[in-house]
DNA sequence: ATATCAACTT
């Protein structure tokens, strides 16, 4: 290879010239020291030969330079080469302390010198390729320093040459392949997916007796690829070393674990997340984050055996849990309808009467008013507004408001709801579009759909709170529910022209035509919006077939199923309850089962509404002991949890059958199981036992209705109006419905 | 990352 210096060395004989450069002048001021007589210091040379370096061509030829140069110790000479501007004139020293170095010289200096040269070469645009400078340093047997490893294994990867970034990094003498360096390739490694090599470097870097452990960098490098948007799942080998790390101290903060968990859980690893976590648990760094991650990955798949064992876990381990852990208990016992232990659990909190003692903040308290509201206690709801207020200094907000207004709305006492609207302004807290959302849905599904538009166009004047697609939805829905079609496609209209249109207004018209009992419309709708570049999704499709199957147009509904394979939706549980119900209404159980089979096989295991289409079918057919079994079949062999609906068909028909005890039998059984009746429940046992005449069981019934607040409806009132008149008891029927408004009306 | 509005199936 023809190098700079062995060229200079064909003008050995120019070296004892003075260079043209080498003026007097400017050894005058070149030379420091101020005292002539005093030797120049180490410093001073190396400062001289510096400038010298610097600014003269031909440096090799000036015999003085020559020998200061050589007299330098190595750190000096380091220090020079770093000083030098380009790559080229770094190259030509290095070229040249490496064909004078003397025998005795130590070799130190070269590979640092050479990773000077490495670094001038990467910041220049047209320098010495860096794989010809690899190349030299080989034949040289000059050996990399560190940061040489680390400048190269970058480019190399720049350039994607990642198998010479390995050889180079297997070449290394042992004492340069650090942790730094090592740090470099993993993150290269795993950033190009290069799971295989990243595991085999990592799992050599984990051994305890390594000279070169890992450190926080490590780590970090690990989790930016684990934490990383779209990773498959070959990271899984990397992250079951990460409890290794432990062993050399170096712990993943809980930040990131938090989030690694969230991730996984997220892409359904729950299992991966439960691993990692029992894993580290034992190093007893572990705070309450990880854990509310993983609590809330397995809540997701109602895993309330582990989410279980996670608590006793924390608990063993002195994890304090904080108020997220719970908000998702409390969540959790909320919408498992289980409010009074949620209520339980909030007194406890309060007391600290398990030790932990969590002053309950604003979310804790809308959880637990929400989940009051939802099973019609919005009475209590509000009570517990007024005891937040007072006694906790903790001040409601909208959501507070809007989980109250929804409870008194879905409950139809709508002058409740606004007064909730009015305390809301004095107390100066802001109402917003889902406060909105709220009430015009109340006020519609209450059948004063031109007080919601009233109500939604006042809003947006006074408030400025603009409509959004659910408010839309919801008018349009409330137009087409009164066959209005008219105004429904005005309101369709408007809000497209607000702009950009949204699939939910076209999809708002699909539910409502079809609820209108006009499929064909909506089916039409829904090639509408194709056309205007919305794709149907699931839930339009499910619409569309549920809309053609219960016109009894089987034809039809097999065509949207077409058309929503062709557009590569899968159908889900919905749609196959969709198609089995239509089959056993009909009384084809056979093609029913096939459909069953047919979801079972696409991985949709059967739910509450598989069972209970089913169980509903057996009924519809008179084969009330059929639809008993298969409900046993279901508590027994599967880990779907009945509902109140299933109760109710099985309640119903054993009623019809004049099976009275046995339907209150299995009231009981609802009860014990956390089930609560409705009024739905309650207007088929009461029919049931008027039939036989069973005032006693009225009673308790009607007493059961009203300590749990399940409003009585027009069917309660009729059905027990006939019996009672009839036996001249009407006084019954009328103390009764007196002793609900006064409940209702005492809060 | 624990709370509020609409929407498909019994």
């Amino acid at each position: 290879m023809k190098t700079p210096i062995s060229a200079s060395k064909r003008y050995v004989h120019r070296l004892l010239k003075p260079h043209k450069y080498f003026t007097t002048t400017h050894l005058r001021r070149l030379s420091v020291a101020p005292d002539s007589t005093q030797p120049p210091s180490q410093e001073e040379l190396t400062e001289t030969a510096i400038t010298q370096l610097k600014i003269t061509e031909d440096w090799t030829s000036n015999t003085n330079l020559h020998y200061q140069l050589l007299s330098l110790p190595p750190q000096s000479l380091i220090k020079i080469a770093r000083h030098l501007e380009t790559s080229n004139k770094a190259l030509k020293f290095f070229h040249f302390i490496h064909d004078n170095q003397s025998p005795s010289l130590s070799q130190l200096p070269l590979p640092s010198i050479f990773q000077t040269v490495i670094e001038l070469a990467m910041r220049e645009e047209d320098s010495v390729p860096l794989v010809d400078l690899f190349n030299l340093s080989k034949e040289l047997k000059v050996p990399l320093t560190s940061n040489s490893a680390i400048l190269l294994i970058r480019y190399f990867f720049h350039v994607k040459k990642v198998q010479e970034s390995l050889e180079l990094y297997n070449e290394l003498e042992p004492h340069a392949k650090n942790t730094n360096v090592k740090n470099t390739l993993l993150g290269l490694l795993l950033k190009s997916n290069r799971f295989e090599d990243a595991h085999k470097l990592l799992d050599e870097m984990l051994q305890s007796d390594t000279k070169f452990p890992p450190n926080e960098t490590t780590l970090s490098v690990v989790f930016s690829v684990l934490l990383r948007w779209n990773c498959g799942k070959e990271d899984e080998k990397i992250l079951g070393l990460i409890p290794k790390f432990g062993i050399h101290g170096v712990f993943p903060c809980n930040v990131w674990l938090t989030q690694l968990i969230t991730r996984l859980c997220r892409s359904h690893r729950n299992d991966k997340a439960w691993d990692l976590l029992h894993e580290l648990i034992k190093f007893g760094k572990l705070e309450a984050g990880p854990c509310n991650a993983l609590l809330s990955g397995l809540s997701r798949e109602r895993n309330y055996k582990r989410i279980n064992l996670v608590l006793n876990e924390m608990k063993e381990n002195n994890i304090k849990p904080d108020i997220v852990t719970f908000g998702m208990l409390v969540n959790h016992l909320c919408k498992a309808h289980r409010v009074d232990d949620a209520l339980d659990m909030l007194k406890k909190m309060k007391e600290g009467s398990d030790g932990i003692s969590i002053k309950p903040d604003v979310i804790l308290y809308n959880t637990v008013i929400d989940g009051l509201c939802k099973v019609g206690r919005q009475a209590e709801g509000f009570l517990l507004m007024e005891q937040m207020k007072s006694e906790h200094n903790c001040a409601p907000n909208v959501v507070t408001y809007n989980c109250l207004i929804d409870g008194f709305c879905k409950s139809g006492e709508i002058e409740r709801a606004h007064e909730l609207f009015d305390q809301m302004d004095k107390e100066n807290v802001a109402p917003n579009v889902i406060t909105m959302n709220t009430l015009v849905d109340g006020m519609c599904k209450n059948g004063r759909i031109s007080n919601a538009m009233e109500f939604f166009r006042k809003m947006q004047e006074e408030k400025g709170i603009k409509g959004n697609a659910v408010t839309y939805s919801t008018l349009i829905s409330a137009f087409c529910n009164v066959n209005n079609m008219d105004r429904a496609m005005r309101l369709f209209d408007e809000m497209e022209s607000l702009g950009s249109p949204d699939a939910l207004a076209y999809y708002s018209l699909i539910s409502g035509l079809t609820l209108a009992g006009r499929p064909d419309d909506a089916a039409f709708i829904a090639s509408k919006m194709k056309k205007s570049g919305f794709l149907p999704d699931l839930l339009t499709y499910n619409t569309l077939i549920g809309g053609f199957c219960r016109k009894k147009k089987l034809d039809k509904a097999v065509e949207i199923l077409k058309d929503m394979e062709d557009s590569k939706i899968k159908p889900d549980s919905v749609t196959y309850n969709t198609l089995i119900s239509y089959f056993t209404q009909n009384g084809d159980f056979g093609t029913a089962h096939k459909f069953l089979k047919q979801m079972v096989k696409d991985g949709n295991a059967p739910t509450v509404v598989t069972y209970g289409t089913l169980i509903h079918g057996h009924c519809l057919a008179g084969n009330l002991d059929e639809g008993l079994n298969l409900f046993e079949e279901m508590i027994r062999t599967s880990k779907v949890v009945p509902n109140n609906v299933i109760y109710n068909i099985l309640i119903d028909s054993l009623c019809k059958c004049g099976k009275v005890d046995h339907a209150l039998s299995l009231m009981d059984g609802m009860l014990e199981k956390g089930v609560a009746p409705n009024t739905t429940t309650y207007n088929a046992m009461l029919k049931g036992i008027s039939s036989r005449n069973r005032l006693k069981d009225a009673e308790r019934l009607m007493n059961q209705m009203t300590t749990q607040a399940c409003n009585p409806d027009y069917i309660t009132i009729e059905i027990l109006n006939d019996w009672f008149s009839a036996i001249g008891e009407a006084d019954r029927l009328k103390q009764f419905v007196q002793g609900f408004q006064a409940s209702s009306s005492a809060a």
